[in-house]
DNA sequence: GTGAGTGCAAACGATTTGCACGGTG
DNA sequence: CACCGTGCAAATCGTTTGCACTCAC
């Protein structure tokens, strides 16, 4: 991957240490982040930075395309790096957010059954269970009720 | 389809005027309206019913199981009558949003490729064009310029 | 008659906007 | 040194909440 000053001078933006640390921040594992988690994130490093601007930044760089938003749903707004295309998973039970590799490729379930239509990109949101609480989930069925239809 | 009365009855739920209402604007044709629309038909019709009402009422629905929320993106919260599984394409163009028939019976692209993760449910957005946008862009396309990379 | 449903007003959280200052190119 | 990006304050949007009134049951 090439690194955030690249991209940034790569989409004609100017290099900047929000925008820097702001790249770096959705680079990290787990990938998407919620507007609060980076507003946090930025005062935990000892560089705070105001909602306003995260939002601001974020603007910029979804423009330049470097950034993806990502609707999980209402309050889960999410923010991640261009990267890698997959979909997500939230969990009805934690609330996690978990990235979904995308099955077939670029394009899961593409070209549905309408005539005429073009799609350009689909988004998936499963609803269900993280593994954790799956697990969880598994484990007390078997010892209390029997699977509910 | 058994008559909104009838599903307002079956879901323990009295049967007012409001929600009798607002059952039939999700039933007409299109299915899926935003609180706006359904304020918007509310008025128009003469009854007018203030926001909080319709969200009070749609709360009450979606907890019935009678509503569906479908979340086609920022600002474009939809509610529908729950009686068909479907998607939805958003147009890029002209915003209007489309009824997209699930391929695969109920579980679209369901069974991501993760190990233990369970899911109940898949909503995919599609984002794309519309048959008339697309139709519109196809013949410009054919015109102008050679459809770009 | 009683409790669920409605209507109003006001709060709420997430995001957006406008403008002055500061730093990048 | 010009302009883009940042930071602040305040507005805005969609949605939610609390409470008094009314109507379905």
């Amino acid at each position: 991957m090439i690194d955030a000053a690249g991209r940034l001078h790569g989409a004609g933006l100017r290099v900047t240490r929000t925008r820097l640390e702001l790249l770096g921040l959705l680079d990290d594992p787990g990938g998407h982040r919620s507007a609060d988690e980076l507003v946090a994130a930025f005062r935990s490093r000892g560089t705070p930075v105001p909602r306003a601007t995260v939002f601001h930044v974020l603007g910029a760089l979804e423009r330049a395309g470097l950034v993806l938003v990502a609707d999980a749903g209402p309050g889960r707004t999410l923010y991640e790096a261009a990267t890698r295309r997959h979909h997500h998973l939230v969990c009805g039970t934690c609330g996690a957010v978990v990235d979904v590799p995308c099955l077939r490729g670029e394009k899961p379930c593409l070209e549905p059954e309408l005539p005429g239509v073009r799609v350009d990109e689909a988004q998936v949101i499963f609803r269900g269970l993280c593994a954790s609480c799956a697990a969880r989930e598994d484990r007390q069925s078997r010892v209390t009720t029997p699977p509910a239809v």
